[in-house]
DNA sequence: CCCATTTATGTATCATGCTAATTATTATGG
DNA sequence: CCATAATAATTAGCATGATACATAAATGGG
């Protein structure tokens, strides 16, 4: 994350960069300041979840699931395929999912080293409870800082 | 940080969104999109300092020091009022620079409270040789991405 | 002047990210 | 067919965020 308050002015950039480069303090400071805002954003966002026993990481785990058409579970590797966050990270929060009662965890027959994740429906529910507030915080953000 | 590969396509947060709101799908989605480009570069940013032996935060803190235009020393407050981040980190993150050596600590004799972090010499080394490679990140992430 | 409040810093503990290495199972090619 | 590769999940341990609480020093109103 990046949590800069005041950021740098064009001319320090100018200081610090070699002027030679192809890419000028503009677009370094466009850059640094999209940084700023959505460390901003994701901070509040987190807080949100952490209201609702949620992180933003377990909320993207229910969304993938919840959001296939055709199946109501998918394989850990499958859902590690669609978020990009390590492997173990992806197991653990699982892990905590299941124990919060929001997924199960069932073993395939096939491949007796792949486990299937299903949403409950305290999961379903918690996920559709926690919406709206989700969308809250983004529209708050956008009023607030412009897109 | 937000990680989701594949964002939502804008139907589908239509589907997820009360429709009544005062933000559409399509700000939504570029606040989605801000987010993931912002942590792909964050965690890009983070990546380089790590084979430097520092942080995002460390920099940062090293920045604000060195761009002081009068005073060549900050108290850990006033650098804690610079970044918006938690006072324990600020803490932590200024005792690890100094016991790499990258700043020296000194009470203050008027209030015996306060400690006083001034840059050593490997310290602005250090910030200086790292810095075109920061832009470097940003550079390649902007080229990549768009700003 | 002194006790209550504020300010500056630090400690303890937790959450969420990472990489490296491990275990178990499946797939493959000689 | 079996040794080797690749794949799925996990464990161990570290880094960098957070909050709640503690300690010490400075400040300020009665």
């Amino acid at each position: 994350m990046f949590f800069l308050k005041d950021l740098p002015s064009k001319r320090m950039i100018e200081g610090y960069q070699d002027l030679a480069d192809d890419i000028g303090p503009k677009e370094i400071l466009s850059a640094l300041e999209m940084m700023r805002k959505a460390s901003v954003l994701v901070r509040d966002i987190e807080k949100y979840f952490a209201r609702h026993q949620l992180s933003q990481l377990k909320f993207l785990i229910l969304v993938v699931i919840d959001r296939e058409p055709e199946k109501d579970a998918l394989f850990i590797h499958e859902i590690a395929n669609k978020i990009d966050v390590s492997r173990p990270v992806i197991t653990r929060t699982i892990k905590d999912l299941s124990d919060a009662g929001l997924v199960t965890l069932t073993g395939d027959k096939r491949d007796k080293r792949a486990k299937l994740v299903t949403l409950t429906d305290a999961g379903k529910t918690n996920l559709h409870n926690v919406l709206p507030g989700y969308f809250a915080c983004i529209r708050k953000f956008t009023m607030k800082y412009g897109v």
